[in-house]
DNA sequence: TACTTGACGCGAACAGTGTTCGTTTATATA
DNA sequence: TATATAAACGAACACTGTTCGCGTCAAGTA
């Protein structure tokens, strides 16, 4: 039996390949690897499809849009933060470590940061951070309203952070200098414009560039984190029942 | 003389209305006033020239491309923050009013104190803040080293913070209700999630719900202020010559 | 006065976005 | 084997930022 020709007014749906199963675990690691070699900026969810050998409207059977692929990327990253467990002689150096460790985590997967911002934690791995962290605290003697506060500030400046630095690392992107030069360049321009204000408007900006522009990006988290540290530390020393801190001149 | 009339295969370009000159101040003022009324997603440029009556290729007349509308707008919103002259002997009670000043304008501006993450300060308002803040701060003896790290990071924590307290408001725009019951509904949801997690594997969490959810956005801010700048304060007391302050058990 | 130049505005088009809808295909179940 | 369900598919919708070539207008120059 020869086949029959297909006629040419007629469509046919040809399937490019053979079906291999999508599943959200396939769905979520790709958009990782795609967000960690290019940023959020090229995770589509075409661009997901594409590097399946699939169509977009394919990914919606595995999640519900977007957002929650998001979510979900963005939980698998949390997975890599280790939890220690609480000791409560060291418990502001083990809090320092976590909240580094963090810090280094997101600064390794471009931009994800930015969806942990107004993120209250109810995944998996946000919430065994939440947990451990807190544990933490109140081994330490943190009242639990203060606790409570700090996870939250800890949780946005962790994120904040390491977004604005990938922003930085984003622009670069779009240029043709690698990352090293390409930061040098961008700041270097910003001593130089700094240099050039008019002192007579701004004396103090062109008189302290140094200052200004000489910490790079991880002095300067280090340097918030040790300030809320210490201002932490102050709650169990001075706290009373309420949680209020000693008034300090 | 009457009309030749137009042969109907010849497309002609009628213009919608008389020509009201664009500019840089209008495109600026019209865009500002989209966000403010619907975030910063709702700002397109085809949005903007819709409101002026226009189409998008005119507005690159006047602007280089959305991200230089997005820095002026920035700008134009800063021109709202107040920047008092430095009295060393109030300089931290000066810096908390000038930075709950600065939360609250961006906090009436919708989303758009994301244009401030990873934008060092050049444009005429962000520098005369800077400035400003960085006045206060020497002139209250702190140290400029010390000044220049604190005034990125008040900028990242004031720029990020408003940021992610617009985001959950930005939620309720693809609601029906009002603001209010909308974040009431949230965050009753959040504690019923929380109160309802497994007490065998989360028992800190489940178990500390008030302290967790009770306190409200402003209170969140505030009590982050109040940390950096009791950090800042102690390094002005304890302060050497290098700007490191004392250790601190 | 006629011509040139620069600024401004315009429409069409490009290449891309998230998502929905109805259909087709594959798998599971009775 | 027939039916039901889940997964995948293609087309389409409504939208995005931006560029390109063209037309119009105003100002400047020969």
């Amino acid at each position: 039996m020869t086949d029959i020709p297909v006629p040419p007014w007629r469509k046919t749906r040809v399937p490019s390949a053979p079906r291999t199963a999508l599943s959200r675990e396939l769905i979520v690691s790709t958009g990782l690897r795609i967000v960690d070699a290019e940023g959020l900026e090229a995770l589509s969810m075409r661009r997901v499809a594409q590097e399946l050998g699939t169509g977009p409207a394919s990914l919606y059977a595995h999640v519900a849009n977007k957002e929650e692929l998001l979510d979900l990327i963005y939980d698998r990253v949390m997975a890599e933060i280790a939890v220690p467990e609480p000791d409560p002689e060291r418990w502001l150096e083990q809090l320092r470590e976590m909240i580094m460790d963090a810090f280094r985590v997101f600064g390794s997967h471009a931009d994800i940061a930015r969806v942990g911002l107004a993120n209250i934690p109810t995944s998996p791995n946000a919430l065994r951070i939440a947990e451990g962290q807190l544990a933490i605290m109140l081994a330490g003697g943190v009242p639990p309203r203060i606790a409570g506060l700090m996870l939250d500030r800890f949780g946005l400046y962790i994120c904040a952070d390491a977004y604005e630095s990938a922003l930085y690392v984003n622009r670069q992107r779009g240029s043709d200098k690698d990352l090293d030069a390409f930061l040098e360049e961008t700041f270097g321009q910003i001593r130089e414009f700094y240099q050039s204000l008019p002192a007579g408007r701004f004396p103090l900006l062109a008189g302290h560039v140094d200052a200004l522009t000489g910490p790079d990006g991880d002095e300067r988290f280090a340097f918030g984190l040790d300030l809320m540290l210490r201002g932490l530390a102050s709650y169990v020393q001075d706290a009373d029942a309420d949680g209020s801190p000693t008034p300090k001149g």
